[in-house]
DNA sequence: GTCTATAACTCGATAGAC
DNA sequence: GTCTATCGAGTTATAGAC
């Protein structure tokens, strides 16, 4: 078997268990286990657990490249773009990764930092100078998006909240792109 | 010292230690430290971790008794009304209650199970007669309501995202009530 | 390239002394 | 009421054999 190979197998093993139980709950020696090896290999490739998890926080897609189209959307469809990205995007080959990454995030004061600047502050930050205006409400209304698409995230993909988990893409997109418009272009109070 | 008083401490021990790091990061040990007692006493008067837990999760109010004023506000003001107790009920002394609950649901594929049926459940399920309409509604309406009380409650009380997270309450409120009350009350497409 | 062996801890849980 | 002592299992991580 070559070495390639087996990284490779190691480090889609430790996504899924990543995924599946967040960094705490992830044993390197399951995800030895999972990967047909032994664990000392594990930490031979890439060292500690710890640095285990951020190889396997790469994300399959550049964030730029995907979010470029949505950009480049007419102001009115902005919300509808990006969030039928967003959620294209949750269930494409990144999900486990977002998934671990969430989890990971939400489960531990640490989490932040082990996470930081991760998949929302990534999409946050290019959509940044679209939202601004005189006012200066950027933040607002990126904080107020990233409060309605981490909850989407959250009841889909976390909590397997019904009907909203099954629904596909589109209707999700009309029930909710109207609220990310009003946050990030229509006038708040 | 009475066995109550030490009760209620390591209770109280546990909560914060559960709300700052999850159900998975936290050691019996840790607990019993922090209340300054030794590890074995906690077994003694909780049985196992689970079960510890579970004697953690023990709301200080009782949901039916707070929601009781917001289903009897008018129909129009049926969001603001929610909204203000969830944020103001996030701010109290249930908070580290929720964090805890949070932190579990969302850090382990058995989170929900430990948890089923907590917070959210609970609000929903005395919210459903209220927004159910001819079209039987009520399940999407519920999911869309959860999904952004649940973004917001991380965004707020997990990641701190500025200033969502340092915002006073009647600023969120005149925020994210709308969508709520489109959510709950208005035509969905 | 991969595994054996093991060090060095930490964990949950229990039995029983004081 | 509270703690000592300890069991047994599981953890990360490393050194070194094959």
């Amino acid at each position: 078997m070559s070495a390639a190979q087996t990284r490779q197998r190691i480090l889609d093993a430790a996504r899924q268990a990543f995924a599946r139980s967040g960094f705490e709950a992830t044993s390197v020696r399951s995800v030895a286990s999972a990967a047909g090896v032994d664990q000392a290999l594990v930490h031979r490739y890439f060292g500690t657990k710890r640095e285990l998890f951020l190889a396997t926080l790469e994300l399959p897609v550049d964030p730029a490249r995907v979010l470029a189209p949505v950009l480049a959307a007419p102001r009115q469809h902005l919300a509808e773009a990006f969030l039928r990205t967003l959620l294209e995007l949750w269930d494409s080959d990144a999900e486990p990764v977002i998934l671990a990454a969430v989890r990971t995030l939400t489960s531990t004061p640490d989490g932040p930092s082990l996470v930081k600047g991760f998949v929302l502050d990534l999409a946050l930050s290019h959509l940044r100078p679209v939202v601004d205006d005189p006012v200066g409400s950027a933040p607002t209304r990126l904080a107020l998006v990233a409060s309605q698409t981490a909850g989407l995230l959250v009841a889909r993909k976390v909590l397997g909240i019904e009907p909203l988990a099954s629904m596909p893409v589109e209707q999700v997109v009309a029930l909710v792109a109207p609220t990310l418009q009003r946050y990030m272009t229509e006038p708040l109070p």
